[in-house]
Parts: structure tokens; C-alpha cells; sequence
DNA sequence: TTGATAGGCAAGCTTCCACTTGCCTATGGT
DNA sequence: ACCATAGGCAAGTGGAAGCTTGCCTATCAA
């Protein structure tokens, strides 16, 4: 939904970790964990992230796959691809509520 | 600046009323009030669209012009061309000005 | 001047959101 | 088997966001 989207990238912290994705995909939560710490300097509990996540996920703006005990994630860009077009083009047929 | 812009779309009414102004340029607080309730159906109180469009134009992305009693309001799509290529590939077939 | 129109200011309420805390399951290494 | 690692579930809390209500100012027409 791009209801979905638009919630999800309100959040700042949401946003510094489809950054971190896009500079290195397939990244566990732990691993996001961490990056955002060291190179973002967020402070943030490990559940705060998955809940995050879990937010962006059901969004459609990151994807993820089990293997094993590990759980990767990866950004998917596609949604990002028409909300900002939306106001931009005025003769465009645009029907979504 | 662009973490206004975020949280300015993260509401759906102002994304309507994003849309109504795209449609159609300069209008007052009362005009936007009639065509959100006759054309999305949002009944919501003047004073909440006011609030609305504060938020939108504290955000860049809603100009204002008074004149005499009356307060235009138009819609500036600049901020909005920035943000969604955030997280794209610089490959995306996006016009980057 | 009077009254109607267009808009603004501020307090109060309610709902939602981000975050934490505690406990749980599952996988893998030794 | 044991234990550390990787992640999930659920209840609880603080604060911000959205909306309303009431009153106020400014502009224009009669």
C-alpha cells in the first residue's frame, strides 16, 4: 500500500536504515544494529530496530529471507518509484486515495 | 528542512489536500475545506485543515499569498523531487536536475 | 457603523507511535 | 548435552500528533 509507505518513511530512524541498506544490502538485524550505532550514533534497542523493520517490511520497502538462524534483509526501491511523482505530474491520470 | 517534507506526507489528509491543490492553484482555506468534504469526504473543521496547511507550509512544499482578506494557496513540487531519489540507484531513470 | 466573511491563536482532549522491558523459541557451535 | 547467538512476542509507558472548541483580529460590503 502506498498508504504504508509514506508512514514508514516518517520516521528518521527508519529512513538512517534504508540508507545503511542501500549502502550494503543483505544485512541481519544485529548487524543493523550495530551500524546504526557506530555510524549514526542511534542508540536504540534491538527491539525498536526489528519493530522498525517490521514496519518497512510491510511497507514493501524491505525484503527479507531466512537461512538458517540468520534473517537478511535487503531494500526494495520499488515502491519509492511512483509516491514522489504523484504531485509531480498534473495530466497524470492518478486514481489512488 | 527535507525531514519536514517527510513528516508533512505522512498524513493522508494533507496528501489530499497536496492533490486538490495540484488540481487546482490558489485556493483559500474555505475553498480547500468545501473540496475536501465534496470530493474526498473529509468532514473535518476549518481548523483542522488550517493546521494542515501550516504543516505543508513549514514543510516548502505549500506557498501562501495574501491579498487583502484572502490567503492563496499554492503548491511548490521542489522539495518534493528531491527526496524520493534518496535511496535510488544513481542508474534510475529519474531526471535529476 | 454594522454585520458578514476569511483567517488566526491557544488550551484541552484523545489517539497513536516509538521505545523499553521481560520472557520466549530456534539454530548452531563446542 | 550445554550454552551462546539470532530473533520473536506481548504488555506497558511517555510523548507527540491530530482534532476540536472557544474566542479573537482583520478586511470588505451594505
Amino acid at each position: 500500500m502506498a498508504e504504508d509507505v509514506f508512514k514508514a518513511l516518517a520516521d528518521p530512524t527508519r529512513r538512517h536504515i534504508l540508507d545503511e541498506l542501500v549502502e550494503r544490502g543483505g544485512q541481519t538485524l544485529f548487524e543493523i544494529c550495530a551500524r546504526l550505532v557506530t555510524k549514526h550514533g542511534l542508540g536504540l534497542s534491538r527491539q525498536a530496530i526489528s519493530q522498525h523493520l517490521a514496519v518497512l517490511e510491510s511497507a514493501g520497502l524491505v525484503r527479507t529471507r531466512r537461512q538458517g538462524r540468520y534473517k537478511f534483509h535487503d531494500l526494495n526501491t520499488e515502491p519509492l518509484e511512483r509516491i514522489a511523482t504523484r504531485w509531480l505530474r498534473p495530466d497524470a491520470p492518478e486514481s489512488t486515495p
